[in-house]
DNA sequence: CGCAAAGTTGAGCGTCCTCAAGCAGCGTGG
DNA sequence: CCACGCTGCTTGAGGACGCTCAACTTTGCG
């Protein structure tokens, strides 16, 4: 519970072999047009025609709904190895906007293509239907979070949730560059950016993580578990320990 | 804009064709086993081994997620033609408990089954996708509305979400029975049970629904676009009239 | 250097939660 | 049959959490 975080540690990297797996084996067997991305380009826009889906070789990139009212929401973020397009599947139209919040490279690759692929390499599919799985349990996850958690909770669950993404693939979880602005966050939560930036004092104040010299948007976490402890503390319903 | 609502439309009835088509060439390509649900029963419950999928042939059921620290969220509601268990496929246990909230019947249909029946027949794959793609959007949804609507906006759009379901199945949209309890909605849409139950009674007040005799649970909306224009004008930022 | 954008922090307020009391529907059993 | 208890629902009063508004600081960039 205790022990340091070993930034290229064997086991919690298990999932970036299946990763990198997936995505040589997508490349060996269907025909992909790959895209460089740089901060601010979108992808997709909502409603445009679906024909592409993508696959996120590498950057982060942001989900973005639209309402028709002008509400906007940041419904997913995506790192390297997970799909995007998915929910234009279904009605012919991608429904968000997909935002490269980070350099990157997205790889596109024609649904029809995917499908046809897919009926040879049975693998294919199942990596397809995986990565939907995915999604929609991840989306749940977030709909618990904002449901159920405070505030601080909700933006210390926010964290533990991308630190524990990064090692899943094998990257470093002791230090994250959060490339989203208090706003963004925020509105990924459910809260207004000074929610979110009164909730990283607190939590640096807690001592669950600090903020690196040089830019408020590295935030070095010396212990993935601490902040899923302060989730729970959150939710005892003793009083804390003096605010 | 202020049309009655007549209950057997043609029109609003076109995705009830396709759901029913839907069932016919699932129950002509793949084996499956009909079970029929009584109000309180589990089809699956949380981490059990995943192994099928169920479609809904008749009435509703919850989806709940549970996490490790007891909390419990209802995170999605299906009806007719709605798929269950589809979080399952990637993590090879069932992610949440789905329970049903009314009587119905469920088919069980085995994930190899399946996709062997897909390999056969690409419609069926089609609609698989398409369901999941369905799920991921409307997950998307759920999270959207709890994060950028009030307390009784959430419920307004809860339930012309509801009513417009109903409709895309051919059914009555003006009569709704909530199968839920006020907690039950309420732990779907980030609120307490007296939250729930205070809106209702407001959007009763503003005359956007009203309650049959006989019984709270079943609501009468005498226009469901009225529920729409008052999500909206909690949304505009000019005062409400009085209240 | 100066401006714009992003972030922090404080004060006041409003929405929603908490706690509590009371009511309604309903099945059970005296 | 009605008292009884149970569960679900409503409504009120008070308080807390998070939002709004505002001032100020920091960072990044031309």
């Amino acid at each position: 519970m205790n022990r340091a975080a070993t930034p290229a540690d064997p086991p919690p990297a298990r999932h970036a072999q299946a990763i990198t797996q997936g995505l040589e084996l997508l490349q060996r067997h269907v025909p992909l047009r790959k895209r460089l991305l740089h901060a601010g380009d979108a992808l997709y826009r909502s409603g445009q025609d679906f024909e592409h889906l993508y696959v996120l070789n590498s950057g982060l990139v942001k989900l973005v709904r639209l309402a028709a009212d002008g509400r906007e929401q940041v419904v997913a973020l995506q790192f390297r190895g997970d799909w995007l397009g998915l929910d234009g599947i279904a009605r012919e139209h991608y429904g968000c906007d997909a935002v490269a919040l980070d350099t990157g490279e997205a790889w596109a690759v024609r649904y029809d293509d995917l499908l046809h692929a897919c009926a040879r390499t049975p693998e294919l599919l199942k990596m397809l239907h995986e990565a939907m799985s995915r999604e929609i349990g991840r989306d749940r996850e977030s709909l618990m979070s904002v449901c159920t958690l405070s505030a601080d909770a909700r933006v210390a669950d926010f964290l533990r949730w991308w630190a524990e993404s990064l090692g899943d693939r094998g990257l470093r979880t002791d230090q994250i560059t959060l490339r989203m602005t208090r706003a963004e966050i925020g509105n990924y939560l459910g809260l207004t950016l000074e929610s979110v930036s009164r909730a990283l004092s607190k939590l640096a104040k807690h001592a669950v993580i600090s903020f690196c010299e040089k830019g408020r948007r590295d935030v070095r976490i010396p212990d993935v578990a601490a902040l899923g402890a302060f989730v729970q503390r959150s939710l005892a319903p003793e009083p804390l320990v003096l605010q």
